[in-house]
DNA sequence: ATGGGCTCCTGATGGC
DNA sequence: TGCCATCAGGAGCCCA
């Protein structure tokens, strides 16, 4: 569900209400969250009771509280369904799909909430990336976001080469990171380019300027406090985002374009749907499918 | 190298 | 009203 704009929303969210405080306790059985941790909850109680926030960092949808005098950190990564809900003193009553909380010694409770549980929470050590980032470990296949200072060559060397649809590319977070369903068709269609597009059809310039409709769109999502259709994405304190008002295709099949009025289609693309304007994004003839 | 299919889950929605 | 199929902001795996 979250892509780069809510995940920031939730990292900033977090980094108001916890960060430099200190970890009391963590409360969870057993949840599937854990699950890449070799000791399950044994893990986050080792590693993070006691422990002081330092940092609370991200890269494209994976973010990590960083921890004094300690070279490992917590990753949170949310997948379709994860929220991070922060609140001000322990509540007796439990969110709906509530797994683990952190209590916080000013008596901050934070939750992570998932229903269908493809999120992860995951002790990961910090290493230095080729950028020279600090990093935890388990992203090392995690590329850098369209936010990092990092030169456009990083993202379009991988783009321009590969024979790949252009938008598989760009869903893929090894090439670019944080770039979802809704920003991937967004980012397209305001770059006016078909999801089908080969990689390497692109001129080197073509694919920057996508790197940079896919900043745009998502800088302003960001503004908007994230995309929400229903109560699945929420901030840290449970509201939710106001970009979809102006999503341009995501979600909009047989409305018409707001550019040109032509109807909005839907096609399956590497099993996810994509959403673009058969007029403002054709198809290039010489591309082949 | 690449695409497709399937998997992990729960919940919302729409058709009949 | 109920029942069933389909779909969903992610991502890893296996196979052809």
């Amino acid at each position: 569900m979250p892509e780069l704009p809510e995940v920031e929303t939730i990292r900033h969210g977090l980094e108001k209400q916890a960060l430099n405080h200190r970890i009391q306790e963590v409360l969870g059985t057993g949840s599937r969250l854990v699950r890449n941790n070799p000791q399950g909850m044994a893990d986050l109680h080792a590693h993070l009771e006691g422990a002081q926030i330092t940092a609370v960092s991200r890269r494209g949808k994976f973010m990590w509280m960083e921890l004094e005098e300690s070279d490992f950190a917590l990753v949170i990564h949310l997948g379709m369904s994860g929220q991070v809900r922060v609140r001000r003193r322990a509540p007796k009553e439990r969110i709906a799909h509530e797994h683990v909380r952190l209590l916080l010694d000013n008596g901050t409770v934070v939750s992570f909430v998932d229903p269908r549980t493809f999120g992860h929470l995951t002790i990961s050590q910090l290493h230095e990336d080729a950028t020279g980032r600090l990093v935890p470990k388990i992203m090392r296949a995690v590329a850098p976001d369209p936010f990092e200072d990092v030169p456009m060559e990083v993202f379009t060397n991988a783009l321009a080469k590969t024979r790949r649809h252009v938008k598989t590319a760009l869903l893929d977070q090894s090439v670019v990171s944080g770039i979802g369903n809704i920003y991937a068709d967004e980012a397209l269609f305001r770059a006016r380019f078909h999801g089908t597009v080969r990689g390497v059809d692109l001129e080197e310039e073509s694919a920057a300027a996508l790197i940079d409709a896919a900043r745009l769109v998502m800088g302003r999502a960001l503004r908007a406090g994230g995309t929400s259709f229903d109560a699945l994405y929420v901030d840290t304190e449970g509201n939710p985002g106001y970009f979809e008002r102006s999503l341009r295709v995501y979600g909009r099949v047989g409305r018409p374009c707001r550019d040109c009025g032509t109807l909005i289609e839907r096609e399956v693309l590497g099993g996810r749907s994509h959403f673009f304007c058969p007029r403002c994004q054709p198809f290039p003839p010489s591309a082949g499918r």
